[in-house]
DNA sequence: GCGATTACAATGCACTCGCATCGTAAAATG
DNA sequence: CATTTTACGATGCGAGTGCATTGTAATCGC
């Protein structure tokens, strides 16, 4: 083996510079020559580190769900389950640019999961995790009398993720605002919690 | 002039194919060639019917726009605001082979609007349309004492609407089963009304 | 009938794409 | 030191892209 090299440094590397691009331009502007030149190396090592194109998208992908759900699971210490439902769905909207980021390869990627097996399959695998997460707190939070206790937990939690899904889509064409966004989501937890914030 | 022909559905028969092709396979397999194919026609005669292919997809996108909103329109005549939302909403969902394919074609314009401004401009501009009316309807229902007054009317709409669009997207993942899209916009609507459906 | 205009069809062009191929420098292994 | 394996860089290929150009048939006003 020569020159020792950080496999994986590289690979993130290379998917960085693939999600700027997918962030600023579409993922349709994501091609081997354009990433290549965003990191700064050459199209030879791109394939080196990547059979191909759509093994490098499924990566990107890997690595972006990754880097959110670490965000999630760091907000899982909140003191109560309306809080880390709020921060949990707070994290998935467009309210900084990181997020902004994340949002808008999200959502490519979703575009892109109607017609290609592989990232929907990847997103099929991922929802009912989620979804049985946000239930799971519901439920918590019915238990502690913290939520009418008659609502169905199931439903409660789909309403709030498909919510929470498409309020990103205003916001990203910026018809709604950061506030409104958090405002929206708010009226929406003080709906379905007994106790405030 | 030439030949006696009807130009606009000249022009509505081209973005027919090519609105097939974008809900079979994505917007990105939309080609002038392939859109030719499709229509069984030449590539010259789309070059004639539209200057640019930007301009045929704009033209595709209200098009659909258009579909949807007659669909909705025709819903306007429901004997309550409950029974006309609950319209309005399962019309935009992916409920049958039609509006799955609209559903398709949308998600797709609505990634693309994230990065070009032709389409952003279009949702940007219906958008508080469409909310309005729903915020009308609200408003409607709690002069009829059917939702309850404290109720805010707009965000309300904002919610419905942004769950209806998001609902969409697991549906369309195929995560989620017509009757479960149904059941869920019920269990919201049953959530917003006093009186049952 | 005749020039003008419309409605196409056919072809070509410059460009981009993913990927394969080839060559080579460097380091671990024997 | 020789060999093998890894890590690239450079180049080229075939396919596909949107669009411009050119040619031609048809039908209108005159």
């Amino acid at each position: 083996m020569p020159k020792i090299v950080d496999h994986e440094a590289r690979r993130r590397h290379i998917v960085d510079a693939l999600l700027r691009i997918a962030s600023r331009d579409g993922l349709d502007a994501v091609s081997l020559r354009e990433v290549a030149a965003e990191a700064g190396v050459s199209m030879g090592m791109i394939q080196h580190y990547f059979a191909t194109k759509d093994r490098m998208l499924m990566f990107a992908l890997t690595q972006l769900n990754a880097r959110i759900g670490e965000r999630v699971a760091a907000a899982m210490d909140a003191p109560s389950p309306r809080a880390f439902l709020r921060a949990a769905i707070l994290e998935l909207l467009p309210l900084d640019d990181e997020r902004r980021s994340e949002a808008r390869i999200g959502l490519a990627f979703l575009a892109r999961s109607v017609v290609a097996d592989e990232p929907a399959d990847l997103l099929r695998q991922a929802l009912p995790y989620v979804i049985g997460f946000y239930a799971e707190q519901i439920r918590a939070a019915q238990e502690l009398g913290q939520v009418h206790a008659d609502l169905d937990s199931r439903i409660e939690a789909v309403i709030l993720y498909t919510m929470a899904q498409g309020l990103a889509n205003p916001a990203l064409i910026g018809h709604l605002s950061s506030d409104d966004v958090v405002a929206t989501v708010d009226y929406h937890l003080d709906r379905l919690f007994l106790t405030p914030g």
